[in-house]
DNA sequence: CTTGACCCCGGAGCGGCTCCAGGGTTTCCA
DNA sequence: TGGAAACCCTGGAGCCGCTCCGGGGTCAAG
């Protein structure tokens, strides 16, 4: 299988590919005579397992980890759980946050119905006042 | 005021107030003698609002944009609404698939309970399984 | 013999900061 | 008066996870 192959076969892009490998997650692959990459099953179902976890949005380090655990069986499980669960950690703090600005931006787009001249439009008044410090949160000076 | 000045009053770090300056989102302040930055009242407001559009996740581009509607405040407003719904669509999409993935996760750590070995732990199983693309579709190859 | 598809490499660019080295200035206290 | 601490300056590199680029080599079909 050459670099193109396997692109096409998972989807991901032979420029990521190429990345991974320069990033340590995905093994050198070998080389034919004019030095193509070639690449075997082995390799496909590793970067199945990337971009799964990538799908997740995993720091490239923590799927760096995971691989170790992968290429370890022996080790204990303990700091998988912990990996999971940072994970969610950050995914559900920015749940939040996202939340929050979602509900923001929805008010703040409710301030402007009609065309009209800038200064005359809600939402840059809004935008100007919250600036200002007035029943904003937001962007706390703490 | 010196930038470490309107550092503090903002809670924003000096490195950034310079890069505001940088990227042209930030007028040029004035300079004392000896070089040092000199900022008034004008300043600290205009930051404040930068910070208040970062905090709704604006990108830079966007809050470039608003501050010429600021700037020109006899402009049409329709763009301000487009740049808020553009915005308001990112963050929506976005949370969407946070939510997707919080529930992934969650089904994931759900695998592991008590502490053992690597190849034991069904969170990686479900993970190498995933990869298989046994009943995974977040890295579909489409 | 050329065209086009494929591959190689090293390096730059993206956004939005953040940090660093290597310097100058000011302020405070002994 | 001296010296340390705290502040300021600049230009440039580094972060993440790619993505794109230039400049080249390789190989099969028409
Ligand atoms: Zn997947
Ligand atoms: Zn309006
Ligand atoms: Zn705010
Ligand atoms: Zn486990």
């Amino acid at each position: 299988m050459r670099i193109g192959d396997l692109a096409k076969a998972t989807g991901v892009d032979i420029e990521t590919i190429r990345y991974y490998e320069k990033a340590g997650l995905l093994p050198e692959p070998g080389r034919e005579a004019n030095g193509y990459r070639t690449y075997r099953q082995e390799h496909l179902e590793r970067l199945a397992f990337i971009r799964h976890c990538r799908a997740l949005d995993m720091p490239l380090e923590s799927i760096r980890r995971l691989l170790d655990f992968v290429a370890h069986p022996e080790a204990e499980c303990g700091d998988i759980n912990r990996l999971i669960d940072a994970q969610l950690a950050r995914v559900q703090a920015r749940l939040n946050s996202l939340r929050a600005l979602e509900s923001q931006l929805v008010a703040l787009r409710a301030q402007c119905g009609e065309n009209h001249s800038a200064q005359e439009c809600g939402i840059l008044h809004e935008l100007v006042a919250a600036a200002h410090g007035e029943a904003c949160a937001c962007h706390s000076t703490d």
